[in-house]
DNA sequence: TTGTACGCGTTATCAA
DNA sequence: TTGATAACGCGTACAA
């Protein structure tokens, strides 16, 4: 069996509590005693049981992040999944530990919240309705919505990236390139990260063009289905028509630059550029959101909008181990700042 | 406050254990009783602390998922990613938690079993050394290898992808599309998935061809040190000399196919032939490992001998439920079954 | 600086 | 079918 405090306590020769407070340094204890205690800790290789500590105290010392299983092969996921590293980082060195949870098929939250399996919640958007943000909100218990949500977002303390401005510095890096006629293609309009994306794009382009955003989906499109929810998505429809349009609109001069909400479309823009001879970058840019592993290799290499998933998870733990001891404190948004990284698919003319 | 056991007892009126028996089933009680306490539950909305019965019990019923920082965005990681949907799936229906822990900068897994935070592992094989299997071993700890690990192969109990055979079945497939000179590349075989994938290769070309393996790395390369591991560590010079390369070969008529164990490699393959005017799949094939989101859009549709991580996953969890109910169970090894999607980089001359 | 005594919420043993 | 009672291992007033 595992040694406990009593173990160490009956070899030195003192109380149990002597030795919890040596451990937990939460009362000063003599240098010689210490030293004996420490001595014995060794010896019978003690280590505290944190199920004990965790009841003693009242506290789990463990934090919940909800996946949302809807979320499965979308770039939300793999956006969600990359902070997790920060997240745990994070976390460890306030001494919490990480409960990933998945909120499908039924809710994990309330029973976390509950059974005290935790001290608080990281929460990605699709799980965060109406509902939960009141239970939430009764239960006093603090949470962060890791991504702008589509609800409570005064209420609730949530970080995100800056897509709005991203995409804006995306517009005018294509504006310095010498590029005019920038269109914007976004697959749908229907998660907050989209709009602001778009929005972000109207900013920008406003005093350079009229803004142009097109629709991969059909406006009547039925939202996507979680098990589909796969890069063969694409129906040879949709991929044969947004192809046929980025060169016609090149074609009639109706656009010298794109836009692309994802990675998937921007190689759909290549591709068809490059089978209709349209050069790239002289005759026409590309920029994407989010820097996929094969960005740097595509043909030209594929300018992004990066996403820095690692701030973002540092400041979610962050912030929600401040609601913890801090508690009642006024909800905060944070937006983390997205960067460009220029490659040759928006050099312009010029090139760079 | 939240209502514990002794509340729903006072109200109804019995003792605790007999709360106790009703909520865990544990001893036959009167149906009477049961309503009553079944009631009261209800009206004071009560919930069982997890810790405290943890602590009663003495299992945490919690299994701690070990992630690897030197992995963060490579392959192994995205690979590693996509099975923790599947793991928490399978835990969840056996009612276990799962706790994600970084191994890095210091070793969490010692003090995760020392503390009994959890009753069991899931470990990469990246923070599989001789040591942690003789700690584990030593301790009875039940944990898993989520991949083929380097040492302890037969020692430990492991899951993973069939890569030689998933290997072998990609070749064979060439060949029957009429792909008669198959030529390997990778990017070096440092690990061990990469050196089965290479094994695979070789019993399935064995008869077809001599093997012929092209390795992407300088032979006196360096380990890729962690803080560049992500795309953009291919030096400009390693592709050139591979795209130089492959197109090299097919014009000398000692290669029509590629087998790449890496999208990235593949990547380059097909821009380098489609560069040299070389048709795609009629006078070249290619195959690829691992089916990444952009796989399908691929310029031709890359053939991609995929991974069933969800699979993998379960089958880990289930590997470890079983070590933990079913203590000083001898290790055992699970491969799980690769499955080629064929698309049109591989269809041969005839077409599919 | 140290010890005593109790509580955290639950499960388990034993007896009735 | 039920009830005392004692763990589980630790933290912490309170007292000394």
């Amino acid at each position: 069996m595992a040694a406990t405090i009593k173990d160490i306590a009956k070899m030195v020769g003192v109380s149990p509590s002597t030795v919890s407070r040596v451990v937990n340094r939460t009362a000063p204890i003599s240098e010689e005693t210490q030293e004996k205690i420490r001595e014995a800790m060794k010896k019978l290789n003690y280590h505290p049981n944190s199920t004990a500590r965790n009841l003693a105290s009242g506290a789990s010392c463990t934090i919940g992040l909800v996946i949302d299983a809807a979320d499965e092969g979308t770039f939300a996921n793999s956006f969600f999944n990359r902070s997790v590293y920060a997240i745990e980082k994070t976390l460890q060195e306030h001494a919490y530990s990480l409960l990933i949870t998945n909120n499908r098929p039924v809710s994990s939250i309330r029973s976390l919240v509950y059974e005290k399996r935790v001290d608080g919640l990281i929460i990605p958007p699709a799980s965060l309705d109406e509902e939960t943000v009141k239970f939430l909100e009764e239960e006093h218990f603090p949470f962060v919505v890791l991504g702008e949500p589509e609800i409570g977002q005064t209420r609730t303390t949530w970080v995100d990236v800056d897509n709005r401005k991203g995409s804006r510095e995306a517009v005018v890096h294509l504006c310095r390139q010498g590029f005019r006629r920038i269109v914007m293609i976004v697959r749908n309009d229907r998660t907050v990260f989209a709009r602001n994306r778009i929005y972000g794009y109207q900013d920008g382009v406003t005093e350079i063009c009229p803004p142009q955003v097109i629709y991969v989906e059909e406006p009547d499109g039925q939202p996507r289905p979680p098990e589909q929810a796969d890069a063969e998505f694409w129906t040879d429809g949709q991929a044969a028509k947004l192809e046929e349009l980025a060169v016609r609109l090149v074609g009639e001069g109706k656009a010298d630059a794109f836009l692309c909400a994802d990675n998937e479309i921007a190689y759909h823009v290549l591709r068809a550029l490059r089978g209709a001879g349209i050069r790239i970058p002289e005759e026409a840019g590309v920029v994407t959101f989010d820097n996929y592993p094969l960005a740097p290799f595509m043909d030209p290499p594929l300018t992004a909008v990066d996403v820095d998933t690692s701030r973002l998870g540092k400041a979610a733990a962050e912030l929600l181990i401040q609601s913890i001891h801090e508690a009642d404190r006024p909800p905060r948004q944070v937006l983390i700042g997205a960067s460009l990284i220029r490659r040759m698919s928006s050099a312009g003319k010029e090139g760079q």
